[in-house]
DNA sequence: TATATTTGAAAGTCAAAGAAAGTCAAAGAT
DNA sequence: ATCTTTGACTTTCTTTGACTTTCAAATATA
């Protein structure tokens, strides 16, 4: 298990029911891990990121910390924000976030989820660089419109 | 016996009755086996592909790995039956003629069939011909396959 | 006392190094 | 002729560390 995903679960689950926001010290966690700080960074910034449904502040010096909070909305509005959001070349990672969220929020079902995940995934799609994102932009957002 | 047949057992027997997907790490396998790394991708490429009733998912990086999954084949003869049947060169149309006989024969839903026809959707593809039908087979295939 | 400066404790950035897997074509077997 | 093996080169993702920026509290100065 790469290190970056076990710093990702171990954040999701600093989450409890009713609290849809956390705070930690980047430093503490790094500590915790035994991983250099800005190992956090690369966690918080291909993880936690606003398209994945989180949105992230942080304050630097003395007390600093970074405080995570967990985007709310289970609606079309949330749907349409995240395809509008969404740049010409969205790669695999990036679709493959998108899907566990919208997943993890209710927004699709598990079939729908993989059947998205299938058709946007780089081996099955298997085109030269110059073509993929696109493509995969172009499949992510029509699958995801008529899913809505 | 060839190194490649071996090999292909070898994944095989790495399957238990109740796990339907395993993974493992190319170069630990390649080693395992003593041979180049790239004899793996010939092994999946040629054995364990849709037409065999398997996917493949991998990563790349720190900690990357290969997922093979596997679909009870004997299970939808059907549906592999069409997979079996259809060249590198499906068209729209041709998709579009499937999907709508499975559906008829209530081998898919609506909304299944609904997405199956926008992922493979000229409009959404916007491929010059050389890549269209090739990259049409590849996702209709690989979605059917995980429709079952 | 009120402002200005220093200091140290965070967090941020970015690029290089490292760790896998992928590709493709040439060489070798059957 | 076709299938298999091999290896050089590429791409993708992760980890690491040196350097930078920001902030708050402590200290100094007017």
């Amino acid at each position: 298990m790469r290190l970056s995903e076990v710093i990702e679960q171990y954040i999701k689950d600093m989450f409890s029911e009713d609290e849809d926001f956390i705070e930690f010290g980047r430093n503490e966690l790094a500590q915790y891990f035994n991983c250099v700080p800005s190992q956090i960074n690369y966690v918080i910034s291909t993880r936690f990121n606003p398209e994945k449904g989180y949105y992230v502040e942080s304050h630097r010096g003395g007390g600093g910390n970074i405080k995570i909070k967990r985007i709310n909305v289970t609606n079309d509005k949330y749907m349409m924000h995240i395809i509008n959001s969404i740049e010409q070349n969205l790669t695999q990672q990036d679709a493959e976030m998108l899907i566990q969220n919208l997943f993890e929020y209710d927004v699709i079902s598990e079939p729908e989820a993989k059947l998205l995940r299938v058709a946007t995934n780089d081996k099955v799609l298997n085109l030269p660089k110059e073509y993929r994102d696109e493509v995969r932009t172009r499949i992510f957002k029509n699958m995801i419109l008529n899913l809505i």
